[in-house]
DNA sequence: GTGCGGAATGTTTACGTAAACATGTTGGAT
DNA sequence: ATCCAACATGTTTACGTAAACATTCCGCAC
């Protein structure tokens, strides 16, 4: 049963000439290593997994073999006995949006200083189907819980259909009363940015909102629009971007015919982009006739032109609160905690916001 | 041996009122499926993997009781079992730049489509301990195959030092000679961009070049200057940035001063936005006065102040290859095939190029 | 010297699955 | 009537690991 190793030893580099041995079997097990070493495969794994009770001398003597037959423990065998694959899944819909690239990037690390590898769930279309086919995948996935990235809202599905047994944390959805959702505090940082304008002396600030199917799109335009009516200004039709900054553009063409519009908030700095773009064929300078704010504060938001004054968000600490939720849920077993953590934000002021053109030094009535 | 399970069928929405049964061992295993329909584990199995030979109603008492017991397969065990994990493993240095994420992305959809899942493990620092640290722990992972996203010189590494019997493909490397390597042509890319430039009649052209450690930057910088060199063109001092915008912009500053320079390549398209911004800041006319042209082709490129002329790489192509490679190894066993795969780029011309202010009509001498 | 505790190590077993092999059952050809 | 395919299903076993339990050996207290 043990014989059909030998073939493989990782020796130093002896290139093997012509036809390579016929491989797939070969893997290296304790019982291997046990036998070279001349102790029982318990004492191996005694030695593989530090525990204590194995005479310096032998547990020497097994390190060498271990090293000489290059021994890689079986994560598959480990897992099966142990229960759990210390590996979390994440589910998330787009790798498109800065958004979750940054939060994902977050989990990873987070996740990796946990021991915990990432395992990675595209879900194709956001649909059931989608969905669904990505939580069978996932069922039968080394996963030990999952965080969802789900930034949109699906088409036709109520409730995700969660496997048994797994550990969920959501980021950036409206799930609060379902699941553990992280999220970032996007109605503060709205509110913060909406209010800067005003501030400034703007009588009302105009809106570029993301596609109607994002949670955070909804929930930027639901804050910017309380905040206007909380301070008694008139609130300016909407204008519908889909985040890219040719949407972006787009309403800007728009706005940029109205005088009226002095200050616009974008859902996103990429949109912020595009309107900075129509602003300035259209002669219209920023920030001497028009302020923008932006949202995400991407690393080239210092660089347009002009540098973008926007909301920074901190996606390394919604990663890390996502990863810590699920680790504890994990621990705890029981009591599945529901409700929605916010992340706070902060504005970073740039160069793309200054007083209205005809500057009232006092608010404006 | 059997028993532990009852507690805990996922029937319809019990909700269980106060204290939730202590959890942990009871994963619902073929056995408990196979004694609720009165067969044989073997029978199950064969049912779950739709092998053939069981009889129309047999399978369908299966399925009900796999449903009514919320059976999901263990894949621990079947991974041991069969030897393999179907998940492929993903090392990468970074999520922050565009071409990493979307390789990553079109990695993750094309190993979806062959059934595969990804694994991801992030290396914190690109130095010998950081590669170890992350080859160490995918030993141990359950992964059947590996892909290194490699845009960056190690710092103090030769080589790769890669566990036995795990096949790997690297991408964006210049590790032809060792691996199987996947990568964009960047040379052909920049070749077009700086023929595209000449043939518009300008003298010569700038290069703002991504940093040194960059593979693919190296490779831009050295095709740049063979191609001016090839049309017999004197090669400007290069300007060394590092892929941010930032960088870009502070390189646009200098150029920005020399009336000799009409024409930019810039390594990658957020390098462009910076030298855009300090074009215009300096009151230089884009494309008018100078030409500008990027690569990558990110999506904001198109709504660049003015839309940027780019190089248009095709990481859905570099991911699917890379995917490919990885399993045909694994299944071709023998014959670990080295050499470069090179995805050509084409140039989508927009609005930042045109010929140079005092245009000559024929090719300058 | 006897016996007892504890350290070092070995043996058994189970984790859940699926290949390989074994058994039983049916129906059609002879 | 008999026998043998062909099929449906059951039984055994192994994958690699690690917990639980068993054994051996030593030294020290009495």
């Amino acid at each position: 049963m043990i014989a059909q190793v030998a073939t493989d030893q990782p020796g130093p580099a002896t290139e093997p000439a012509a036809l390579p041995a016929p491989r797939r079997t070969q893997r290296v097990s304790m019982a291997h290593v046990a036998r070279l070493a001349g102790v029982s495969s318990q004492t191996v794994s005694r030695v593989s997994n530090g525990h204590p009770g194995v005479g310096e001398e032998t547990r020497a003597q097994v390190l060498t073999a271990m090293k000489q037959l290059g021994y890689r423990p079986n994560s598959a065998a480990r897992a099966l006995k142990r229960g759990e694959f210390r590996t979390i899944g994440v589910i998330l819909f787009t790798l498109a949006t800065t958004g979750n690239i940054r939060t994902l990037e977050a989990i990873a690390t987070s996740a990796a200083n946990e021991g915990y590898a990432i395992t990675l769930i595209p879900v194709t279309a956001p649909t059931q189907d989608g969905v669904r086919g990505a939580f069978t995948r996932l069922g039968e996935l080394a996963v030990d819980a999952v965080i969802v990235i789900m930034e949109v809202t699906l088409a036709d599905v109520g409730v995700l259909p969660l496997p048994p047994h797994v550990q969920v944390v959501v980021a950036d959805s409206n799930a609060g009363d379902r699941y553990s959702v992280v999220d970032t505090d996007q109605a503060g940082g709205t509110r913060e940015a909406v209010r800067h304008l005003l501030d400034l002396g703007h009588r009302t600030v105009w809106h570029i909102s993301g596609p109607a199917e994002s949670f955070a799109a909804q929930r930027r335009a639901r804050a910017w629009r309380a905040t206007l009516e909380e301070a008694g200004r008139e609130v300016p039709p909407l204008a519908a971007g889909d985040w890219s900054a040719e949407s972006g553009y787009r309403a800007g063409l728009l706005l940029a015919r109205n005088p009226e519009c002095t200050a616009v908030f974008a859902a996103n700095d990429q949109m912020a982009l595009g309107l900075l773009r129509a602003l300035h064929e259209a002669g219209r300078s920023v920030p001497h006739d028009v302020s923008v704010v932006g949202f995400d504060d991407i690393p080239e938001a210092g660089s347009f032109p002009p540098p973008l004054t926007t909301v920074h968000q901190d996606f390394a600490e919604v990663g890390r609160r996502c990863v810590a939720g699920v680790l504890r849920k994990m621990r705890e077993e029981h009591a599945p905690e529901r409700g929605t953590t916010l992340v706070p934000t902060h504005m970073v002021i740039r160069h793309s916001t200054a007083p209205p053109p005809t500057a009232p030094p006092a608010p404006a009535g």
